[in-house]
DNA sequence: GTGAAAGCGCTAACAG
DNA sequence: CTGTTAGCGCTTTCAC
């Protein structure tokens, strides 16, 4: 925004500050002025703070109305002490999943009167820092982390200067990361996966982990072979594959498993995005989909209802992770300034359990 | 962020001050004490401005990698008279659409500085007047308009606060909204397709334009119209549908359509998602595309090539649009605070032509 | 070259 | 009830 009056030049104290025309924006002092009254009091009157007049405070708000005056919002977040936005960082915004969840947080910031910085990290751990370095604290009170691949250091780095941080999706509800964050049991929804596909009468099924070995989806296949062994079945490591966690990376892994292994009749997916890839597999290999292939994935995403055949999934309460991950958020800003560090554990919320939803999908194998 | 220092009480004026601990922000004035000189000095080695000795220049470089500063956004905008984010107003984040323009946004932003806020209007007028007048001018020095379904009063009152608006995605080069804008030239896309079409040899093609009759894809379908005029062929009211642009809008134009006349061989949509809706639609209606029917839509959203057919469509250049917008909107902050509301028409920015994209959703008609 | 001081717009403590 | 005042952290003239 531009500069609204020219800057009082050193020695023009007692020059009339000229007053804002129509054009640009209001301050307080001209509410106070045409109030007949000082800041203090407008400010005093816009926050419900202080015994003030009624005839004052009449006064004061046509002022405001007829000025058009809205708070300056950096200039309050300096008096404050606080900044009026918080942060989310994801590694892409266009990651299909993130739009969604990024929706949702909005939402909840701005219910709680903040602003949302959308930050993309990019995967790349050096970006990350220096969003993370520049804004936390000077502009956004807090930080959302959505797997972005980040520093721990970064962010253990980020709560000492007085910004709190939390992660939005942790898999692993009984492993707390050493940092707030709000937890989704994904074991469970691997193992409720698993149990459906078996439920069906399937023996032989292929999954497809989107992520490296130890990656984030890690916790999804631990509950999908625990669901296995459960029933006495094993998991032979032919039958699983680790992807990129995109619908082209569950596109080539499912290929790769079918021809590994064409008596497959089921494929896991630890994610939509590559359970969308496998229903794309199956069409270009003229497979029919739940016939001669079952897919299941985890999230369900908006896409895992539109696709044909609509994709049965594992539901996991997005909306709710966010709005939990916003108020913890707003907790951590609330508290005393140095808690994090200082006290122990931190906190770990665990949203309801992901639920089953069975589409099209999914049905029992061919016999014979 | 916390307060870093307990506030000076008045009176306390010689008490002196508590310096930082490791736990906090690091002001100027720390890093100056540290360096031996004043605030202004270290603003001024930092933004490269004023002449400073060299001696002096390094011990403010080593305070200042010593205490970890960072300029605090907040301070730095109030004292400048600018604000350190764009935002970017969208109906909803979750749309398939933005968040790929929002990725490109970001990047242009980061690029010159600033950062991304997201505000989601809801297609709310009210909440999009919300945002502009809480944000416009105080937090952010400009806005992004992406179809928000705003009020054109207010975002008039917006500019005349001092905060430039930039159209992202105006539809009409030769028509100019009276805002600066980037326009790309949707006509020509809607031609495009149909004449994609008309080569393949479709005659009987129905058409989904995924807005009200006048509305924002108004004119992607008057290019699709001149093309068929312009071969010689008309289009009976009957052949077009108007439909949410969504793909369940797509979804139920088309079955719609197909109904009303079984001989259709093609689907034009004014927009990819109401395409993957046909495709859809196709799918479940038992038709192969593109044997029985060819689906061609605008935009190229990543969605595209992912789906099974892969969809072809008239491809927008939405990252040139981006980095386009970005800019004018930085060159329009940059101009005179209040050249906009002064001059004659705003500018208009056109993005290079959009380009077909052929992929597997289209093909000759059946013969017969 | 470097420092002193005013000011950005707003808040909050305290005095009247 | 209302005004005075100091201060948030940084920038920027202007003197020295």
């Amino acid at each position: 925004m531009p500069q609204m009056v020219p800057r009082l030049q050193a020695g023009s104290k007692f020059q009339e500050i000229v007053p804002n025309s129509e054009y640009f924006m209001t301050t307080l002092s001209e509410v106070a002025r045409r109030a007949g009254c000082t800041p203090a009091t407008v400010s005093n009157v816009l926050r419900n703070r202080g015994r003030v007049g009624e005839r004052t405070r009449q006064r004061v708000l046509e002022a405001v109305e007829a000025l058009g005056y809205q708070p300056h919002l950096a200039a309050r977040a300096l008096a404050e002490g606080r900044a009026p936005t918080i942060a989310l960082m994801v590694s892409s915004i266009a990651n299909p999943f993130y739009p969604e969840f990024a929706l949702a947080v909005e939402r909840a910031a701005r219910s709680r009167g903040q602003f949302l910085i959308i930050c993309n990290t990019n995967e790349d751990p050096q970006m990350g820092r220096a969003y993370l370095q520049q804004i936390a604290g000077t502009l956004s009170e807090g930080v959302l982390v959505m797997n972005a691949n980040l520093d721990f250091e970064d962010l253990h780095q980020t709560e000492a200067r007085g910004a709190p941080v939390v992660l939005c999706m942790w898999e692993r509800p009984l492993q707390p990361p050493g940092l707030p964050c709000v937890a989704v049991d994904f074991r469970h929804a691997g193992e409720l996966a698993a149990q459906h596909l078996l439920e069906l009468g399937h023996r032989h099924i292929g999954a497809v982990v989107g992520s490296k070995v130890s990656g984030i989806h890690a916790a999804r296949y631990e509950g999908y072979i625990d669901a296995l062994r459960a029933a006495g079945l094993d998991a032979p490591p032919e039958r699983v594959l680790h992807a990129a966690d995109t619908t082209q990376g569950g596109y080539r892994a499912t290929r790769e498993l079918l021809e590994r292994d064409p008596q497959l009749t089921a494929i896991f997916a630890t994610n939509d995005l590559p359970a969308l890839g496998a229903l794309h597999a199956a069409a270009d290999l003229g497979l029919r989909v739940p016939d001669d292939l079952s897919v299941i994935g985890i999230t369900d995403i908006q896409l895992a209802q539109e696709a044909r055949p609509a994709l049965t999934t594992v539901a996991v309460p997005t909306v709710e992770a966010a709005e939990l991950a916003v108020s913890l958020l707003r907790e951590l800003i609330e508290a005393s300034p140095r808690s994090s560090s200082a006290a122990g554990e931190p906190r770990v919320c665990v949203t309801s359990a992901p639920k089953l939803v069975v589409r099209a999908s999914t049905g029992a194998p061919r016999t014979g």
